[in-house]
RNA sequence: GGUUCCUUGGCCGAGUGGUUAGGCACCGGUCUGCAAAACCGUUUACAGCAGUUCGAUUCUGCUAGGAACCUCCA
């Protein structure tokens, strides 16, 4: 196991700490995942890769990692937490479809994408409808230890009580106390005490299609409970690290953080972290703007705003160029040079594997590039720097391809193990996946057809040898016609399939 | 209105109180039958104003512009 310096910002404290876990080699880690009511965007590709990143580095550094992504599939209410609807069961009627036969395509299809990106599976993926009995149990103790209060068959979390005692709001950086004051006189039929106040449990109306029974009332629970209860189920009253999107601090992580407190006494996620949104336009890519374009319309081209399709790689790689802080703002022309910059890489690691040495004794310092990646991702695992380091390291690897750098087997050697660790396994940059638009599946040839089109080739060197241009470009021109890229080295060539 | 944050060269996007980010694009060169790729080199920066400092893109304040959250949102 490596020496511990990696530093995580907690949105907490609002600074970067050094990541001490709190069970010596394993780390606990929950993410919000998606409402699974309609196809993911590229704004949904941001934490998932974001806390991929998270999730192989720590392994890498040698933690057992338990990753606990969630479903939302029910209690997530559109508008106004009050009124509104749930968003699975409004689909369901639209689509005049069973809940859970939404939630499944969906979710079908939200799996698809994640492995086009190479986002590796979290380990326990739960559903917020299959842990109904933990989330009243959940419920009864908030309401045992006096933060909830029943009203009219709901259950509701009594934020201004949470405040005086706990504070209320401290991750989002809220102050609530003026916006308690200032509100009550909303009064009349409504159930809660204090318009701050969000729902545990909700009563369901008759119409409601998905319901529960429960010592309240036949309902569904509300949607900040579901990640405490399976956080705490899955990880434990106390876990290391809580993931999710900026939109999420206020108020759903910070509601989380009141119920958690009100059921053990104390918070149980020791890191924060939240990724930065996707923009569109300066805007931010979301659902209710409308303004999103959904990953599989990324990977088939097939939305007016794009010029082209853009393979899951791209976008994986067109992620990782900027840190999961920051806002990245989408547009052709940066997706296009984060194309072509993904395949000046995988061009390099492509010649890493002929690389002849010819000298015995190590030139270059491949140790220091090394270090630059862990320096990088152990500062809140800063992924373009690892990225900018490598391009370093495709640098020397051209130079050597072209014989202009000299390199002993130890200087490949070490290139080869750099590219693997940072660029494959870290990063999760596959060489293969990028040559194919349709999926991030193996879009290799096989071998027999790998040695057909090299047999081409060749007669095409012999054609060059005897200066027979004719034969020689004609070969080139129906190769490239028929989907292959092939260059000439300088003494052969080498091919790869289009993009 | 409240809370938080951002503004880097043609584009994307790191980072730092004084030293080259990186990629894309452009231009010049090398290589090449041609093409492509690769390599070498050059050019274009830190929103504006004021302050702290020997020195600020980096710290402080103000101004302008923009964003997120405060309702569901990754």
């Amino acid at each position: 196991m490596r020496p511990n310096n990696l530093t995580i910002y907690n949105t907490l404290s609002r600074n970067k700490e050094l990541f001490v876990p709190i069970h010596e080699g394993a780390v606990g880690m929950y993410v919000c995942g998606p409402t699974v009511y309609g196809d993911g965007h590229l704004g949904h590709a941001r934490p998932a890769i974001t806390f991929d990143i998270v999730q192989r580095y720590l392994k890498h550094l040698g933690y057992k990692v338990r990753y606990v992504r969630n479903i939302t599939d029910v209690g997530h209410l559109e508008h106004d937490a009050d009124d509104g609807e749930d968003k699975i069961a409004k689909k369901a009627r639209i689509e005049q479809l069973e809940p859970m036969e939404v939630v499944q395509y969906y979710l079908n299809r939200y799996h698809k994408a994640m492995d086009a990106l190479n986002v590796l599976p979290p380990s326990i993926e739960p559903h917020a409808s299959g842990h109904i009995i933990e989330q009243i149990e959940y419920i009864k103790k908030i309401l045992e230890s006096g933060y909830a209060y029943e009203s009219d068959g709901s259950v509701y979390f009594d934020v201004p009580k949470f405040n005086r005692d706990y504070g209320y709001g401290r991750l989002s950086g809220r102050n609530i106390d003026e916006l308690l004051a200032t509100t009550r006189e909303l009064d009349g039929q409504n159930e809660k005490r204090n318009p701050a106040d969000f729902a545990l449990w909700k009563k369901a109306a008759p119409e409601h299609i998905m319901h529960w029974p429960s010592p309240w009332s036949e309902g569904f629970p509300g949607w900040h409970l579901e990640c405490s209860t399976m956080g705490e189920k899955y990880l434990g009253n106390h876990f290391d690290i809580h993931g999710g999107g900026m939109d999420l601090k206020f108020p759903h992580h910070d509601c989380e953080i009141a119920q958690s407190v009100a059921h053990n006494g104390e918070p149980t996620v020791k890191y924060w972290m939240h990724n930065n949104m996707i923009t569109i336009n300066g805007k931010k890519m979301g659902k209710s703007l409308g303004n999103f374009i959904t990953l599989d319309e990324f990977f088939t081209g097939s939305h007016p705003l794009l010029t082209q399709a853009y393979s899951p790689m791209t976008i994986r790689f067109f992620i990782l160029q900027a840190h999961y802080r920051g806002t990245v703002d989408f547009s052709n022309e940066a997706l296009q040079g984060a194309e072509k910059a993904l395949h000046r890489m995988l061009d390099a690691y492509r010649r890493l594997r002929d690389l002849k040495p010819n000298t015995d004794k190590p030139v270059h310092d491949i140790a220091a590039i090394e270090r630059q990646c862990y320096e990088a991702l152990d500062d809140d695992f800063n992924t373009p720097m690892v990225i900018a380091a490598l391009f370093e390291a495709c640098k020397i690897i051209n130079q050597i391809n072209d014989g202009k750098a000299d390199a002993s087997q130890a200087d490949i050697d070490a290139l080869k193990s750099l590219m693997d660790t940072f660029m494959i396994e870290i990063l999760g940059i596959l060489p293969d996946a990028a040559t194919g638009l349709d999926s991030g599946a193996n879009a290799s040839v096989s071998k027999p057809f790998e040695d057909a089109v090299d047999l081409l080739l060749e007669i095409r060197s012999e054609a060059k040898r005897n200066k027979d241009w004719t034969t020689s470009d004609l070969i080139r021109n129906r190769l490239s016609e028929i989907g292959f890229d092939v260059k000439d080295t300088k003494d052969g060539w080498e091919w790869s399939l289009k993009k």
